[in-house]
DNA sequence: ATTGTTGTAACCATATTGGGTACAACAGAC
DNA sequence: GTCTGTTGTACCCAATATGGTTACAACAAT
């Protein structure tokens, strides 16, 4: 089946870049090189969150940053800004059962519940992980693997 | 972004249908009037159904039967047979960050174990619904419907 | 033998994805 | 004011997955 976009895995990558950088400027270009896409993809991307206010990015002399401290965005905002998952819409449901059926009057409205439950369970792990989290233990596994 | 595939919901409208059904022989045909799709989709699905053990189909002669006790599938069982999902593949991420630099090097593992937590609290709930309950429900609010 | 059904293969239109080109708008350096 | 490097978009692309559809051989029961 198809996967989620991996545009969340790549906007968690940008934004961490963003919080562990030094004060060097962080273009599409670097940024791309780091993720090894292309800069496009990266402004793209940066576009989302700069939309989402998670992140400035100066037109014409290049560079981003952030807006937001990382313990106030939540990998769930982030899959939010990015992916264009509609509230509660992870679950395709066939369409247009058949109403004359006892099933497929009411199987909908029966199931829709569990599948919503299901995602809500999902989405919330994501809600519990601050950026500041992440980046905390990627910086413990950089600085380990430094030594 | 892709939603995960409507055969899921199809798979379960099918158990459904086979669990509520009085022994009036289903047919592709018949499924698929009540899920409102063409049969050939309904045999598809019903095929990966047969492989995992769900349901019988007779060939030839036409209609299926289960050949487990709706109490023994869960939700999460139909979701696996039917979904292309490798075990922890909910979530695509981005290919091959840059080694050289530190942030590439590391954020795929310190990221991937939130993105199983996820997957896996979707799952769960998926696990914890036996297709018995939900028949359970579909039954009650038919009757209710019904009267 | 006839009939109705299943299991597959083949094909299609559609949508989404990540990637890529091109270029105008822009801001700073000089 | 000009030059330079960057961003923001608008397009376009190939690859992939989806659900649907036609067609037909295999099959089981009458």
């Amino acid at each position: 089946m198809k996967k989620i976009s991996s545009r969340f895995s790549m906007a968690v990558h940008i934004l961490s870049l963003l919080a562990t950088g030094d004060g060097a400027t962080l273009t599409s270009e670097r940024m791309a090189g780091s993720i090894n896409t292309n800069p496009v993809v990266v402004r793209k991307i940066m576009g989302m969150l700069k939309k989402a206010g998670f992140l400035n990015v100066r037109a014409g002399t290049g560079g981003a940053y952030l807006l937001k401290n990382i313990e106030d965005i939540s990998l769930l905002d982030v899959y939010r800004a990015v992916e264009v998952v509609e509230e509660h819409d992870l679950f395709n449901f066939h369409d247009n059962p058949n109403p004359d059926c006892p099933v497929g009057a009411n199987i909908e409205s029966v199931f829709r519940s569990t599948l919503l439950q299901a995602q809500n369970a999902m989405e919330q792990v994501l809600a519990d992980v601050p950026l500041k989290q992440l980046v905390h233990d990627l910086n413990e596994k950089i600085s380990s693997s430094e030594s």
